[in-house]
RNA sequence: GGGAGUUUAGCUCAGCUGGUUUAGAGCGCCUCCUUGACAGGGAGGAGGUCAGCGGUCCGAAUCCGCUAACGCCCACCA
């Protein structure tokens, strides 16, 4: 058989995947098996595959996949989710394009081409989860406008009405006026900027040049200003109580007001008061019943409230304003300053506090409970310091707005009547007859009711995902939600759990009374080498779809792992895709050796394969149980790194080396087949990792059924296997002698061709280990191994536990360069001795210390020496 | 301004309740090897006073304080 010496994934992985497919190997139903379940955090459907997603994704994998090998009825659902503000954005800006303005649109025709544009581009990012071997049951494939999630959101706002914690209010909201809509303080970021603090005198009315000088970063907003505030203790202002002062420009007489909100050390002492667009300026207004001026458009325009500036920009009327405080000699100067501006998530925009009538809901009730599921651990999270986050923002929860100025979401389902009052109910016919008995006066037709124009926030139907993907809240007692829910782990970013983790746990517990999942795992933030966040304006994100072309999808898994600690921030580089790469290629050649070898049931099997065999079941179970650990902890790199040394170092590097036949020598039938079963567990243990790979090896392997699949296959456990801690330990101090004999090839020169004797210094009654022995002939190339008792020169020696190895050479022993190192190696044991010694002479050491631990030390002391005694000896028979 | 972190080899990180660790891994680096699985390889090797200072202890990378540097999260400072 031809196997090419490279692995080419592009070769296998589309085939598997379609093999995958066909047999429905990812399907799930309920059935007598545990379930385990994972939903994936559904990315906006117009989204494409970015690094995140790629971490986020092979991480979910891993898991379902190798919880379906472990006997687990596993379920993994995908979807997406409608990202209402950002899919907007696009399809607004998809119209632009095409020279047609949203406003000249009405909402259904909107809708049309939203729908449109989402059946085109949405969905492509799930395509691509499919590359990276995805192993989700695409038939569950949900979407958070699907009818029938849709239906639970709307039941779910009308419940939540019904119970009164959801209420229409006139708040101050952060507004977007690119969006156009109001978003949640979770969807604000600050930045620091560079700006200036602008310092205007207003005078005092009724006197000629009295003048009270505030400090703002907002000059603009100085048109809707409604008083003047200053510190009640503060001298410098006590003599204006009960004056007014008069708004440069507009000439308009405020109050000057005094409360002690006012930090007198920062600019003047006196701050301006404008409650239309500060929401603390607002809170001053509420208190003192202060006018507010709405100076702003919705789209940051300055409004006919402004009286001068009408029209402009927000920022172009902030440097227009200057000359013309100038004109009125009312600018005093102007500083730099540095201060936080709050902006958009989604538009980048800079958000103006706006006054509106929005829907809020009430979180405190919601919390509490989610709060005490996670401090008690019902849910973990790991890592587990993200506890302290959650609680923080539990215990301090604020009301949500869950209203947006969109037309691209679930419609809020409240129907306005003709005398303003609005009633809640799931359906337009519903409102019609609850309103007809509440207000029967009114003779209400159905064309008077108009319902609300806005959309419920994005998050309101993702809170749901864990139930409503199996119609959990629409039917809570139907066969799927019973069986799968909770899930099992979800698999997330940080910087979503206010957003999502905490409202589904919410969610969960307001719905279902249980939590809707048992762990949760926050994946690190992709950054580049330089550790900026990967994105898309910087251009420095790789395009996961090239990388798996360039390296495979396996390859990309890897690399996406090998640094990725749960929590902590995964510095990408390519070219740990590229270890990933050669992994597989190592893998690959590998088995390419294995099958290349004939196969002779006539020989016997050597002892040396005799022995690597047992040994290698005895490693693979003692790492097997060390990988499940690692899993119980989540700490799937450590996971993935020790099956990577296992079969690098282990397997190839050892153990094909010991049971490698002689150059085109036949390999007897014992082994080989031996080789095979431990080749195959091996594959079995990687699969969860690199899917593609090891499924195409698990089928060249042997002969298979036409509907087997690694996949479904079962996962080996660890066998505690008697002797097994003997024949490791053994094993290992093989292996440093092999290392010694390697040492002393490279150091004199020897190719491993060339066949050498091994003389070891034994006394008569000292063990031999025969078994061992084989090995190390094996694999240093020895041709024999004698025992004798007294050093011979002409050699070249080495100590491993006590016991003095030595390697007769045909050249002269450079006895200056063996000295040197002989002495070297004395150093540092004495050095080790003298430590050693300085503990053990510590009185208070050898009594306050445990026994085991003295005992430990006087073993180093007795071992120190002897080999002290020894090097001593060495270095004594060369001079 | 508050909170919670991080700081260990050139890079990215392990090191769980202090004692077989005069500190480990992967990658990188250096030297040598390489017509017999794999140069996407093999063998060997060099790299660290565990951020700094102080304390507790018989014993500290590990526990406690302070200092410094760097992320992160939260907060209404004009």
């Amino acid at each position: 058989m031809e196997i090419a010496t490279k692995y080419e994934p592009q070769l296998i992985e589309n085939k598997w995947y379609e093999f995958w497919m066909e047999h429905k190997l990812f399907a799930s139903k309920p059935n007598g098996k545990p379930s385990f379940t994972v939903v994936i955090p559904p990315p906006n459907v117009t989204g494409i595959l970015h690094m995140g997603h790629m971490l986020n994704n092979t991480i979910q994998d891993i898991l379902v996949r190798r919880a379906r090998m472990m006997g687990f009825n596993a379920c993994w659902v995908p979807g997406t989710d409608h990202a209402s503000i950002a899919t907007e954005a696009k399809v607004v800006g998809m119209l632009r394009e095409k020279g047609i303005d949203k406003r000249q649109l009405s909402r259904e025709e909107f809708l049309k081409y939203a729908w449109e544009w989402k059946e085109k581009h949405g969905g492509i990012i799930l395509q691509q989860l499919k590359k990276l071997g995805a192993s989700c049951d695409w038939d569950r494939t949900k979407f958070t406008m699907d009818p029938e999630l849709s239906e639970a959101v709307i039941d779910v706002f009308v419940d939540l009405y019904n119970k009164g914690k959801i209420y229409r209010g006139v708040r101050m909201v952060n507004w977007d006026p690119k969006a156009l809509t109001a978003v949640s303080d979770e969807e604000v970021v600050y930045k620091e900027l560079q700006s200036k603090l602008y310092y205007v005198r207003y005078q005092i009315e009724g006197t000629d040049n009295e003048y009270v000088t505030i400090a703002t970063t907002r000059p603009e907003t100085i048109l809707g200003d409604t008083a003047i505030c200053m510190h009640p203790d503060d001298e410098r202002f006590k003599h204006l109580r009960g004056k007014r002062a008069i708004v440069p420009i507009v000439n308009r007489s405020i109050p000057l007001i005094f409360d002690e909100y006012v930090d007198r050390e920062f600019g003047t002492g006196a701050l301006k008061i404008t409650p239309a667009h500060d929401i603390n300026d607002y809170n001053l207004g509420l208190k003192y019943k202060l006018d507010t001026i709405n100076i702003f458009n919705d789209n940051g325009t300055l409004n006919e409230n402004a009286q001068f500036l009408v029209g402009v920009d927000r920022f172009k009327a902030r440097e227009e304003i200057i000359p013309m405080l100038e004109k009125a000699g009312s600018l005093v100067k102007i500083e730099d300053y540095v201060n936080k501006v709050g902006f958009s998530e989604r538009t980048n925009e800079v958000i103006e506090p706006k006054l509106s009538v929005q829907w809020f809901c009430d979180m405190r009730a919601l919390a509490k409970p989610a709060l005490d599921a996670v401090m008690n651990d019902d849910i973990k999270f790991y890592p587990e310091k993200f506890k302290n986050t959650y609680s923080y923002w539990m215990e301090n929860v604020k009301d949500w707005c869950i209203s947006r100025q969109l037309w691209w979401g679930h419609r809020i389902p409240a129907y306005y009547l003709p005398n303003k009052e609005f009633v809640v109910a799931k359906t337009k016919e519903e409102a019609f007859e609850i309103a007809k008995k509440k207000y029967p006066e009114l003779n209400l037709k159905m064309e008077d009711l108009q319902q609300d124009e806005d959309v419920l926030d994005t998050w309101f139907s993702s809170w749901l995902w864990p139930m409503s993907v199996f119609d959990g809240l629409r039917h809570p007692d139907n066969e799927e939600i019973k069986y799968y829910y909770p899930t099992s782990v979800l698999i997330t970013a940080p910087d979503i759990i206010f957003f999502w983790v905490a409202r589904m746990i919410m969610a969960g517990l307001e719905w279902r009374k249980e939590v809707p999942f048992k762990h949760v795992y926050f994946t690190g933030t992709v950054r580049d080498k330089l550790r900026r966040k990967m994105s898309k304006s910087l251009g420095n994100s790789p395009d996961p779809i090239m990388l798996m072309e360039k390296f495979g999808a396996d390859g990309v898994r890897m690399g996406m792992l090998l640094s990725s600690p749960a929590g902590n921030d995964l510095l990408f580089d390519e070219s740990l895709c590229e270890q990933g790469r050669n992994f597989s290629n190592k893998i690959w050649n590998a088995f390419r050796l294995i099958k290349g070898w004939q196969v002779d049931d006539q020989i016997a099997q050597p002892l040396h394969s005799q022995v690597a065999v047992k040994w290698f079941q005895h490693r693979f179970n003692e790492v097997l149980a060390t990988i499940n650990a690692d899993f119980d902890k989540f700490r799937i790199s450590d996971a993935l790194m020790g099956v990577y040394k296992l079969v690098w170092d282990d397997f190839c590097a050892c153990f094909l080396e010991i049971v490698k036949p002689a150059y085109q020598q036949p390999i007897d039938g014992k082994t080989y087949s031996e080789i095979i079963d431990i080749f195959e567990n091996l594959m079995l243990i990687l699969h969860p990792f690199m899917p593609f790979i090891t499924e195409e090896l698990w089928h060249n392997l042997r002969e298979r059924g036409e509907n087997e699949s690694i996949m479904i296959a079962q996962m080996p456990q660890p066998k505690a296997e008697n002797g097994a801690d003997n024949l490791l330990a053994r094993f290992e101090l093989t292996r440093k002698v092999v290392e010694d004999v390697r040492r002393v090839r490279a150091e004199k020169n020897i190719a491993q061709k060339n066949a050498i004797e091994l003389l070891v210094i034994k006394q008569d009654d000292a063990e031999t280990d025969a078994e061992m022995d084989s090995v190390i002939q094996k694999l240093c190339n020895i041709s024999s191994i004698q025992y004798i008792k007294e050093k011979v020169s002409g050699t070249c020696s080495f100590i491993e536990q006590n016991t003095e190895y030595l390697i007769p050479i045909a050249q002269n022993i450079n006895v200056e360069e063996e000295l040197k190192k002989l002495n070297a190696d004395l150093e540092y044991a004495e050095k080790f001795l003298q430590s050693v010694l300085k503990k053990l002479a510590n009185e208070r050491f050898v009594s306050n210390a445990p026994e085991q631990v003295v005992a430990v030390e006087r073993k180093k002391q007795s071992d120190a020496e002897e080999k002290i005694k020894m090097l001593k000896e060495q270095i004594a028979n060369l001079q």
